[in-house]
DNA sequence: GCGTCCAGGTCTACC
DNA sequence: GGTAGACCTGGACGC
């Protein structure tokens, strides 16, 4: 018996434009097939329990099936989760004016674009996003592979959800650099984990923070492996665009895309999108991968 | 086969 | 507040 789920979506969602918004589509526990476009993932639903769901789009509506049944509070909490990650609570009205006032940005408002995949806790997009820095993405996919293949609760059909904080903290700084293969992002790891897991560092409330964002950028920081890429990347995933979270492949597809085949600054970068303030960083964004569906494929990464 | 470079950067020490 | 040098890993590349 499986359990089915019906969600709506806002004007201008584009199912397709946000899952593949960037590459978190391919890290464990997601699953995209991108033939039939179902996204599968696992679901860590706690008290020692995880689902798989697959999440498909029909007829203007998000459908969520679950590989067994659910109950209410399970189903509200699979719900809920789907709703977080597809960001389909964001409201991006004056994105999308802003953009359609500008010749050449329309394609984003026009496809929807803009909504940014994301993890069902802030903790699991933190680990990734340390797993991005300074490495190839084939080093951050071995990294979330073997970090859920090993400590992430196992759903019915036997695939694994991202590990808790807790799960993370018990294993040993040995075990991040020979089992996860994190390098120095090893003790990192090791002590992030430790510190959610005991409560000293809530990283779930800066979802609701009301901090100033150059204060919340600071607290971000604070977590070791955290510079201006990763903590300005974690503000796309909080609702919070000025911030460019430069890295080597925006900056050599900005080089192609917009200036010729040479190197801009970052300075120069920035002062290009600077009249889409505060969305700077989300048109950015679009811009660098407008190219990424352009066929339906993901060739281009 | 071996050395070098560098990927979706950050930390520390020192100015 | 700004910057050199070190840092794990593994795939690509030149020789």
């Amino acid at each position: 018996m499986t359990m089915k789920l019906s969600i709506p979506v806002p004007p201008n969602f584009s199912f397709k434009r946000t899952v593949f918004s960037h590459g978190w589509c391919d890290l464990a526990p997601f699953d995209i097939d991108q033939r039939k476009w179902v996204l599968k993932r696992v679901i860590d639903l706690g008290r020692g329990r995880a689902v798989t769901v697959a999440i498909r789009e029909q007829k203007n509506r998000i459908t969520v099936t679950a590989d067994g049944p659910l109950g209410k509070r399970d189903s509200a909490n699979v719900a809920r989760d789907v709703r977080h990650m597809l960001r389909l609570d964001d409201d991006l009205t004056s994105f999308y004016e802003i953009v359609s006032r500008d010749s050449g940005f329309e394609w984003i408002a026009d496809s929807g674009a803009g909504r940014l995949l994301r993890s069902p806790t802030v903790f699991e997009d933190l680990v990734k996003t340390i797993a991005t820095t300074n490495c190839s993405w084939a080093l951050t996919d071995k990294m979330v592979s073997s970090l859920v293949a090993a400590l992430g609760r196992s759903a019915g059909d036997g695939a694994r959800a991202f590990p808790t904080p807790e799960a993370m903290a018990r294993e040993s700084e040995i075990f991040y650099r020979n089992e996860v293969r994190a390098g120095y992002r090893a003790p990192f790891l090791k002590e992030l984990a430790e510190r959610v897991a005991s409560g000293e560092m809530d990283v779930e409330s800066w979802l609701k923070s009301e901090l100033p964002t150059s204060e919340l950028k600071r607290e971000m920081k604070r977590v070791k492996g955290v510079g201006d890429y990763a903590a300005e990347n974690m503000l796309r995933f909080i609702g919070r665009y000025d911030g460019f979270a430069f890295d080597s492949w925006v900056r050599a597809k900005f080089a192609r895309t917009r200036n010729g085949g040479r190197k801009a600054s970052d300075k120069k970068i920035a002062r290009y999108y600077s009249r889409f303030a505060p969305w700077q960083g989300l048109v950015f964004w679009c811009d660098m991968t407008r190219d990424w569906l352009e066929n339906e494929t993901v060739a281009n990464w």
